[in-house]
DNA sequence: CGTTAATATGAATCTAATTCATAATTCACA
DNA sequence: TGTGAATTATGAATTAGATTCATATTAACG
């Protein structure tokens, strides 16, 4: 028995129309295609649908069944159409993101918590433990969005500039080098470095001062939460490097000296990563944009 | 966008099996039309449903989605799909009566406590008020099945014969016509007549004796009951003819004589009449047989 | 890398749905 | 009842669309 939607849409009209002849203006057909396909059908279940020889055309009871069947499934379908079309068009679906960058967390909260307000539809998510393979994870979808300082030419990926930030240096105000005017990578070698627990390559102050000039400091400690980190600079635990937007949205700097690194001053960029698709998508367009501006409103 | 139960089952096939190479088993296609009916299915909903290249074919959220609600609507088509195998082999279905003759009641519904046996899923009622244009709402599919002495040829409706009774007079035991061997016409000339309340031409009494020889009775009183008219002929009120099996059954009999109609006897035949397509149906077969028989059960 | 397995694609074929033209029914009203 | 208008059914022709075949392209795995 084969029986397709094109047939449930046929006998509702028929019956709503009360005819065959007034079914041909709701289904677009010839009354001799709907006249076939009835007879079609009525083969296909092998139980009469109308009353035959009635008219307007009366339903048998187990036509009123079909009808009843064919209303729900209809209707459920119809259902999921205009979900594939909110998903098209991006007034719903899903936002999991995965951050490569630690102090993230920093900002990013209070982007979520402004998009929310434009999209409670969506379903937002932050994926941990994937910090290295973030990439990866957004080509498979498993996430949908990654925030990285490492944009990488890559195919249906696209990354999308959010801001530059400048990596500072920190450290208790009466530590020794809070005399100098800026740090250089050489003022490293003999201090304990507090950082988050990502391997160097991964950490700014690495990637743009150690590494090149190979410094190695005197010990790392790995901290999770900033405010801890902060707090043991303060204590004078050792010394830090985080982004300014750090320093300029956390209480907790009263204690602490910030110097630049290199005379000149070192700076870094961030981007959100998205597949080339999605990027069209409202609530993508929309995340960008919030988190382009999340700058100026953290330190206002 | 146009989305068919064939698509549904495609998508469904290839998430199950994992690959498009071997859903061809299930669907009984070639992996090529599968493939060209996966890019028109993604055409139509607009939406990435497989994380492009990966195997096994992996399904993207939209895709999870689509998948949940597919298997939602398939079963529900199955649902209907079986209900019509069911209704077409007449396991399940409508039997909705109609009956001509009042005192059918006292048979129908011992026949019918049988039949709940046999067929629980059947959806069985009495419907009253279409005494007379019963046979018209068998043909309108109000009914299902017509208790009838008056077989008629019309097309698409079959009479069958259920059995043979017949029609005897009752009057009180001391009533002056308990004397006679048997009653003619001209005995009720001057007889209260009491019968249900029909029209006289759907009476056996003047259907087969009064009319044909023109003779009215003193008075006719209508009474719904059976046991009713039992109770007034035994108190003398006035004398009736019902079929010998409501006598056979009842226990109200014990003031009454009994006595046939004309010399010879009379008789009369009882019908149902169904529509011809439903003939075959399983329990309008069951119902016929145990029709049949029932008055032998009745009698012991 | 090369080999194997899977998927995509274009053209050809075949199936099935639709239309067109027309016949057969039914209905309404005289 | 009969007659004309409206509706439904049917057969043949046409068209659209689904499937296959043959083959190119692409991933997977040693």
């Amino acid at each position: 028995m084969n029986i397709e939607l094109k047939h449930l849409r046929t006998i509702l009209a028929i019956h709503k129309t009360g005819s065959l002849q007034r079914a041909t203006e709701q289904l677009n057909m010839t009354q001799s295609a709907i006249s076939h396909q009835l007879r079609y059908i009525r083969e296909q279940i092998g139980v009469e649908l109308f009353v035959p020889e009635t008219r307007p055309l009366k339903l048998s009871p187990e036509g009123l069944e079909l009808i009843e069947a064919a209303e729900r499934i209809l209707s459920e379908v119809d259902k999921l159409k205009s979900r594939f079309v909110d998903l098209r068009s991006g007034q719903t679906g899903r936002m999991f993101i995965a951050i490569e960058c630690h102090a993230c967390f920093e900002w990013l909260f209070p982007v979520l918590n402004l998009f929310r307000d434009h999209h409670s539809n969506v379903d937002v998510d932050i994926k941990p433990g994937l910090a290295f393979k973030a990439i990866e994870a957004l080509q498979n979808e498993e996430v949908d969005l990654v925030i990285s300082a490492d944009p990488e030419e890559l195919a249906g990926i696209e990354f999308h500039e959010l801001f530059t930030y400048e990596p500072i240096f920190i450290a208790s105000r009466n530590h020794p080098l809070s005399k100098r005017p800026y740090i250089d990578a050489e003022d490293f070698a003999d201090q304990n470095i507090i950082t988050y627990p990502v391997p160097k390559e991964r950490l700014d102050l690495f990637n743009l001062l150690l590494l090149p000039a190979g410094i190695e400091p005197l010990s790392i400690r790995q901290i999770e939460l900033t405010s801890v980190i902060l707090l043991l600079v303060s204590a004078n635990k050792g010394v830090s490097v985080l982004p300014d937007w750090v320093l300029q949205s956390s209480r907790e700097t009263d204690h602490l000296t910030q110097k630049r690194l290199t005379k000149k001053g070192t700076s870094r960029k961030l981007y959100a990563a998205v597949r080339r698709r999605d990027s069209e998508k409202l609530y993508i367009k929309t995340f960008l944009s919030l988190s382009k501006n999340i700058l100026s409103r953290l330190s206002t």
